[in-house]
DNA sequence: AAAAGCCCCTGGATGC
DNA sequence: TGCATCCAGGGGCTTT
């Protein structure tokens, strides 16, 4: 579900709450993708300094220590003053000072990972392959068409799997493409300059309006104040096979790539 | 090095 | 109503 809009809606729904707060207690439910890696009783008496994003990941810097939090396809996080009983998907509970953060995540493909520092084994396995950020200078044409220029996969993919630039997921790939007027399937290494200009124009334009709106809600997204996103309300291409493009009318296609969906407008990103 | 497949897991929608 | 099948916003890992 959560791509870096949604991601991003989530951490500013609780980390001006949570910063400054004293830890009193944690609790794990179902094995989540990976091993917290701590004893969750080790994280008591800790303070939460702040709540960073990189990629899709959430850093929850501890002063000791910090917390990598990723919501996977279905996972979400609530921040209230009080908890409820634990439900079938809660499957990570911090209790602080400030309010108590959960998660929930029925298919539980996300995770929780303790690591000491951003050094630690742990996080460079998940966080050292990662490409630019896409909302800061970083990402700049120079370097986004170098790094295109050597990979002769489809663009789509390459945007999906992350080591170039960040937070790109299913919707957020077929939406930026059709907003670059660029067709899914042309090899990355193909995009000539003006192209790979527009393609980043688009990617921040994407992102940057669905983080206003609060994110998308296909199904179970919401903030950690229970609200869901307006953006799928006006997506141009996603999800929306064989309903007529908003711009000129043809009808929206949907394909296969890597397992996963891919819509475009077969007049409007002609390569 | 890069690309392509394979999974992890649960629930909702669809079809018989 | 019940059951089988397919699909889903991610991404690390293994195999080509």
């Amino acid at each position: 579900m959560p791509e870096l809009p949604e991601v991003e809606v989530t951490r500013l729904s609780f980390a001006s709450r949570i910063a400054g707060a004293r830890i009193s207690s944690a609790r794990l439910g179902k094995p989540l993708r990976w091993p917290l890696g701590c004893d969750p009783a080790q994280l008591a008496g800790r303070t939460v300094l702040a709540v960073r994003r990189r990629g899709k990941y959430l850093l929850i810097d501890l002063d000791q220590g910090l917390l990598l939090l990723h919501l996977g396809m279905s996972g979400s996080v609530s921040f209230t003053d009080r908890l409820p009983e634990p439900g079938t998907h809660d499957h990570f509970d911090l209790v602080t000072s400030r309010g108590s953060l959960r998660l929930n995540d029925p298919r539980r493909f996300g995770a929780v990972v303790f690591a000491q520092d951003e050094a630690a084994p742990q996080a460079v396995k998940l966080l050292g392959g990662l490409g630019v950020e896409p909302l800061t200078a970083e990402f700049e044409l120079e370097g986004f068409h170098a790094a295109l220029k050597r990979r002769s996969a489809p663009i789509k993919q390459v945007l999906l799997a992350g080591d170039i630039v960040v937070g790109v997921g299913n919707i957020y790939a077929s939406e930026a493409l059709f907003l670059a007027g660029i067709r899914p399937t042309t090899r990355a290494s193909r995009l000539s300059g003006p192209r790979a200009a527009r393609l980043l124009a688009a990617v921040r334009q994407v992102l940057t309006k669905a983080v206003q709106k609060g994110g998308s809600t296909l199904r179970d997204f919401s903030n950690a104040q229970g609200q869901s996103g307006y953006f799928q309300l006006e997506a141009m291409v996603y999800d929306r096979a064989g309903q007529p493009c908003r711009t000129c009318g043809t009808a929206i296609r949907m394909i296969r790539q890597g397992q996963r969906a891919t819509y475009f407008c077969p007049q409007c990103q002609k390569a």
